[in-house]
DNA sequence: TCGGATTCTTGATTGATTCCAGTTTGTGGG
DNA sequence: CCCACAAACTGGAATCAATCAAGAATCCGA
């Protein structure tokens, strides 16, 4: 885990001013990864105190413009922040808890990207979602065995 | 294009009542794929008069959940739903103007579904989202050249 | 230490979607 | 062919996430 001279590091080298508000959000979220709004604007005040949802939601956006956060969000539920930045990965989504998990993409190279026609689309990325039970959620005893695998 | 008696079919099979409301809904649909609801409820309403937004909502989710309709939500656009089911395809959406478009995935043998790790989660689908500019928005001039392809 | 721009606070607002109560409308049984 | 019941629709209010706006506080380089 980072330290906070790290998170300050960061925030500088981003071109971002130094504010409590901010090394709170970038601890949050590193601490507990695939967190919604909410969660974290509960995370942050009971660090800080009081702080203004709006706060966090500027720091979010801050944070993921400058490349500091990723902003993910599942079909299904509110937006949702991860501090893995910078390297290629998607998420196993749960079905019945929302729970999120991340998932390298091993693949050789980017299979993903070689859709069979584009449509004249320039694609620069491929975001993958995988959905599925986890398993909390998949009792043996309650999952039917095939499930419809669709790619 | 198929014919209303095709849609009363559909309908009917589906076990679901024969309505104007979701025989325009379904019609529209089918016509205009990828069309966000408040599309979707302007095209009922020229068709059929008034009809409530709720009743196009409802219409929608009973649709959806009969499996006559599929339910898409790119990141920063409101639902969409387009009248391509059963097969499998994903979509293009345009960075920029947020136009989308089917796209067959072809390579051999779903491949995206064979992630390094998949933390003990049953996974029973791979949704993928390509990202990228679509003819009209990525013209020639206006582009960087390199893009940080990611998957 | 000081000034000015950036950032945070408070409060209102939007936009998509859902909830609710009451009325209307298909559909199968008589 | 008609009736009754359940499903579907209407109109309006409510919810939730997110954004906008104006003023106060804070950070940071000079």
């Amino acid at each position: 885990m980072p330290t906070t001279t790290e998170y300050e590091r960061q925030l500088r080298e981003a071109g971002l001013r130094l504010t409590r508000p901010r090394l709170a959000v970038l601890s949050a979220v590193h601490d507990h990864p695939h967190l919604d709004t909410d969660a974290i604007i509960g995370l942050v005040r009971a660090d800080l105190g009081a702080v203004s949802h709006q706060a966090v939601y500027d720091v979010l956006r801050a944070l993921t413009t400058a490349g500091l956060l990723r902003r993910i969000e599942p079909t299904g539920s509110a937006a949702r922040y991860e501090a893995r930045v910078g390297d290629n990965h998607h998420h196993v989504v749960c079905r019945s808890c929302g729970a999120i998990a991340d998932v390298d993409c091993v693949v050789g190279a980017a299979p993903c990207l070689t859709g069979s026609d584009d449509h004249g689309f320039a694609v620069d990325e491929a975001e993958v979602v995988f959905w599925g039970h986890c398993p909390d959620c998949s009792t043996p005893t309650s999952q039917p065995p095939g499930g419809n695998s669709r790619v």
